[in-house]
DNA sequence: TGCTATTCTGCATACGAATGCAAGCTGCGG
DNA sequence: CCGCAGCTTGCATTCGTATGCAGAATAGCA
């Protein structure tokens, strides 16, 4: 095999301490040009990489931020991890990355925190608040991604979170299709207990109410595609009361919707029924869905995870919670105005 | 702030030897039953919790494997980093992830071995074999995933890979569509140097020379969906030599492609043409696409990745290539036997 | 040229846990 | 009651790098 050359090894070959080699490579210290260059050439002829694990252990910083993730088969998530991961190396800091769904989240809790990650990144609407209280009690800076904690009323803040304004967003939502004229106005919750869904719902159920409507049927599809196939079937199989219009809490289960709809019940989208989604995930522009959405901006999302992990990171700022504003993006899968039979 | 808890305090706490507690969580060392207790007891008051980094640093195993990928954007590989993270994770590693593309490999290798990776993993057709060959000669197992060498041929393999049968899935592609009594047959393919193009376009191209066919139309769709998109228009824009079929890299181009095909050009799939991929993607079941696809076998990819490279772990395993077999799934992007109007 | 101010350099130590070694302890057989 | 074997235990050292400190070298300036 070969012998891990080190720093040692450099000093050897370039004739100068193993303090020089180190300060060769950490930015800002003291070093003479002529040294670095003897430096550099000693361990470029070695093949020297400096090793990240000692430097964190006494740096205390591992530059390592752990992400928790549990829904990939949401095309939402891997985007967001895409992004985030490379927002995250612009700064010198790598993604450890940790799958989990709510069985071993404990599990996931230790591990996390033996690696010493300066900051953890939870990017899952199903994860249990309790994991990133534990985490941000260790000490790491942690950061909800599209999740917001259920005690964010207590004083101190225990984590930080991202999310866009879901409420604002199922209001969009709810004077969209009221303007497009419908009637029979249903909702598919995601999990009924996350953030996203409650907000997501408290803001459609409230501008609906405004406008003088309410929800006409409701079924919960756990933020899941086969949990959205089986709302779907259920809030349509009755022919005779069936919604003229569909908002469902995620695009991920919205495209299940829409399947379900035109293929098993041979509706047609949006003439029988207008379907409305969340996130604008890439599908959602696909020629086949073309599905009406609302956009939560990740670029702007990923953006303030970073700045508050930063910031979180360099200096002893409080956490605290950013919404940014989200917008509906209006495509084929919703119809603008009455249908002709209606306006008769 | 606090102050990290050490496995001192932990010992000083339990009136034991920092070794004693450091046996504590050493599976498999001495320490009586009774002193395992008091260390337990007194690491629980404290909220120890071993560091994993100092625990590298002198083991020499980082318990950390590096996944490098690039193209979430195709639903394959966030299935795939998914179990993979997972399956890692039973054998108690963890995945550091990676997002690259071609332009910044480089500087991706250099940070990868930084971390002191136990093993890599490379899960992505477009990323350029010198980096697999400059980490392996870096000492640490590197696996590829989807991917072979380009050097596989020369005698001291530098990597270990683990690909599915891509030929023989190009010529179950070749038979089937032939089968379908289809005449003029056009591919599309992938990254022209990607070794899974190469092997998936070989197998194609010579089992329709056995069956005294060869290809129509070709063009290149780079794996990605815009890439896609442009290829299927460039196929299809001559409306008198149109193509009755398809052969799409992947599943993610192909459904490009049926969107394009169908929407655009408002040609039917399959009774104008038949479109098939390569996954077998979750979408590629949805409604909306049905896709007739090539599976690979992702568990067993899966399952012979961290089996590679737990065994060169282990022991001193020489890297191998291992090639699982895929299969045909038929669904309703592709006719089975000759038109209507053909058997007439 | 001489004296101070500044930059450079090496020494020694620290980070937190794992482990070889030798000493201490227990228990067992004789 | 002694001796030996087998567990436990603590001591001391190690992994590879960063950094405070003090001394060396250099630069700056008159």
């Amino acid at each position: 095999m070969k012998a891990n050359v080190t720093s040692v090894h450099v000093a050897r070959l370039a004739q100068v301490s193993q303090s020089a080699v180190s300060r060769t490579y950490t930015p800002g210290a003291s070093v003479s040009s002529i040294t670095r260059a003897r430096v550099l050439d000693a361990a470029k002829k070695l093949g020297y990489r400096p090793n990240a694990i000692a430097r964190s252990l006494i740096t205390r910083r591992s530059r390592i931020i752990g992400v928790v993730m549990s829904q990939l088969d949401n095309q939402f998530y891997p985007v967001v991890l895409e992004k985030l991961s490379q927002r995250l190396r612009r700064d010198g800091y790598h993604v450890l990355l940790f799958i989990s769904d709510r069985h071993d989240s404990d599990s996931v809790l230790a591990e996390i925190l033996q690696y010493q990650v300066d900051g953890i990144v939870m990017a899952s609407t199903v994860l249990s608040s309790a994991l990133a209280r534990d985490c941000a009690r260790a000490g790491s800076p942690v950061v909800l991604f599209n999740r917001m904690t259920r005690f964010s009323s207590s004083d101190d803040h225990p984590a930080s979170a991202v999310t866009s304004d879901n409420e604002a967003g199922g209001r969009m939502v709810a004077r969209h299709l009221v303007a497009g004229g419908h009637r029979r106005i249903a909702y598919i919750a995601g999990v009924e207990e996350s953030s996203t869904n409650v907000d997501r719902e408290r803001g459609f159920r409230e501008e609906l109410a405004l406008l003088g409507k309410r929800i006409h049927a409701r079924a919960v599809g756990h933020y899941s595609f086969e949990g959205a196939q089986i709302a779907a079937r259920e809030l349509f199989s009755n022919a005779a009361d069936r919604p003229d219009a569909v908002f469902v809490g995620s695009d991920h289960m919205a495209m299940a919707v829409m399947d379900v709809l035109r293929i098993e019940l041979a509706l047609t989208v949006p003439h029988d029924v207008s379907v409305v989604g969340f996130d604008n995930v890439p599908q959602a522009a696909w020629g086949s869905y073309q599905l009406t959405t609302v956009e939560q901006p990740v670029e702007q999302m990923i953006e303030t995870t970073a700045m508050l992990l930063l910031e979180q990171l360099e200096g002893d700022v409080k956490p605290h919670a950013v919404t940014v504003p989200c917008r509906l993006v209006v495509r084929a899968s919703t119809r603008l105005s009455l249908r002709v039979e209606e306006i008769a």
